[in-house]
DNA sequence: CATGAATGAGGTTTCATTCAT
DNA sequence: CATGAATGAAACCTCATTCAT
């Protein structure tokens, strides 16, 4: 023990993001009231006490996880707002680009699920979601979409419902994602459907002669 | 009250039924899990050991809740996409105000969440609302789009992320309500956003300079 | 109905026996607290509440089959003794013989196993079965052994001990019969083993040589 | 006190025999229903919740306390058999005396009742008793009589019937402290009992005049 | 007499939380 | 800091008993 190498110490700092890592997990595979503190422990390696160094209650746990969710993709999605203020159609094409990678490849669907799934049970919750993530990136979107609206690039209409006519077949994409997946049933790809998704609300579907 | 009804007549028949509607009210707003049997019994008027005359399980009486929901639902959507064999656009815009209604006049968000809130823990559940309500649903939706695509009424693509592209803002929209109007957002109104996302998607949100 | 045949009328009076003997078969199956009354009522092609028309409680009907059974056992092994006033050897294989025989024939086992079972829960009923069934039976078979002394027919000894030696084995081979043939365990020959017990009890097993 | 012994000790090893002891006791004085567990709880000096760190449900706990009666028994029982390979009549006498001793200074009583009265609903645990008790010590019982008949010393018969005489009125007596002692029966002198059946199976009770 | 729907006390079981070590 | 044995409140579920019909 001379050289003082810390052969069995772990990384205090780093306890807690394991745990909120581990807890993520099984809230989103089994909701709020279906996780048990054992299993996330188990799954943090560390033990069920242990837990309680760093949160509360199993609720504040939970809310590290759902708060925690909220930051990282509401960096990753003002950032494509913010960084594109030109012609309202490239913005959507490259925004809707960026969200279907984000999607596919941060496990956002299960945040969005439990949100979804325990917004009565825990309304501080949703109202972080909504304050924090959803008000700020559909607020940004009405504003890009009544800015082109002014520059007579988009059709009159309520910039708002525009902005969730653009973003909604991706959330339902993720939801699909999971709740019929698991059952088998066939997903989407969510890149082409983004692209599709976009060309169809910025030309619409129809020939000339539909 | 003239003709005595009977103050404490017995109603088998009728009996499910109320506890079913007492059971979803209780499951929408807590979900699976946080939902008392105490609870339901209170409200449907019974006690806690009557539920078990009818329903084995609490989970028993869940599933009877989620797939008594799908009939319904069924019903009022293939009923409109049947009715309207015609050119897609009137059929897109007279879908959509009858969804709009029906989502606004039913309870069938409670149920949508449920269903999302409970799909990993209820599998068989996902299931039936899969089979029975969204992919036909969804499947008849994606025929009409691709009928009209043989006609030549409307452009080249996936036509089963076309129907995505067309149902999701209504699903949205749905969800929205159960998860951020009860911490006071601003809520959608759902025909005025039916009717602006269907020409939308019909005719795109471009101006002719955009 | 002119006739005044008694179309639907069942006999009142058998009810009570009826319903004693499904329940008997169920106590004997399950047990006191494992026997459903639901079950006993559907045995007895009765209503669950017609049962409380003849009997206060579940225990009440315990109490009524356990003691019923002391009767009809108690009359014949009585009977026996009472009527062979005669040298020792020959009553006993009386004796032993007609035991073997209701053994054998009549549920009695089942009726041992409850008293058995439930006698610390009920002590009233191993109070019934003791007063009114085994401490006649041995004291009537103890007397017989006595008066055999008292003759010179049996060696010394402690009478109620013989007595028991007399007849324990019958009680050991019908618990047997209850408690281990239901796995497969081989039963005993109950006339058989009455007959060769009696005959080792009075002459003994040993050979000369022994 | 002068070690100073922890008030509190955590005793992980220790938990379980303790927690079984006091399920033995209440299990024989109520029954496997009539047990509470609030009442094995409370005897074992833990919280009703302790029980199941240690066994999985009521049943499992039941099936410890009779499964783990037999090993001790078994010792007993064999341990003597095996010691004594001469005449049979001896053989039987001291084996007689032992096994009066262990179930007067043991409570295989409440075990023999508890596997009689359960025998239907925990099938699995007659299975064990017959196996590893019951018929091996019956089974060691028939041999050695077998060999003493071989050896002219026993007269002819089922030597397995003859292994039931002889050991019958022990567990009579047994289950007699068990059923009737409670409500104030006379009980009966082991000891006594089992030496003069002994002595009655092994050179009959008649005299020469019987 | 007879029914069977309804009751509700009571039991087993779970699991978030605590605390001696 | 960390452990994990222990707690006990709360939930689901059963079933003997009642009573309007």
């Amino acid at each position: 023990m001379q050289a003082g190498a810390p052969k069995f110490r772990r990384r205090k700092e780093a306890r807690p993001a394991e745990i909120v890592a581990a807890a993520f997990e099984v809230f989103a595979e089994k909701g709020f009231a279906g996780a048990k503190l054992d299993d996330i422990a188990t799954r943090a390696g560390v033990s069920k006490g242990a837990l309680y160094l760093y949160f509360e209650t199993k609720e504040d746990l939970f809310r590290a996880v759902v708060t925690q969710g909220v930051a990282p993709n509401f960096e990753a999605v003002l950032a494509v707002l913010a960084s594109h203020p030109g012609p309202i159609g490239p913005l959507l094409e490259m925004l809707a680009g960026r969200m279907a990678e984000v999607v596919t490849t941060t496990p956002v669907g299960g945040l969005v699920k439990m949100v979804i799934g325990e917004a009565r049970n825990f309304p501080e919750l949703a109202q972080v979601w909504h304050d924090q993530l959803v008000s700020k990136a559909l607020g940004a979107l009405t504003a890009a979409i009544a800015a082109a609206q002014a520059r007579g690039e988009v059709k009159p209409g309520d910039p708002r419902m525009y902005a969730l006519s653009v973003a909604s077949p991706l959330l339902v994409g993720v939801i699909w994602r999971e709740t019929f997946a698991p059952i088998g049933a066939e997903p989407f790809d969510m890149p082409a459907l983004a692209r599709q998704h976009v060309r169809a609300v910025l030309q619409g579907i129809l020939t000339e002669a539909g």
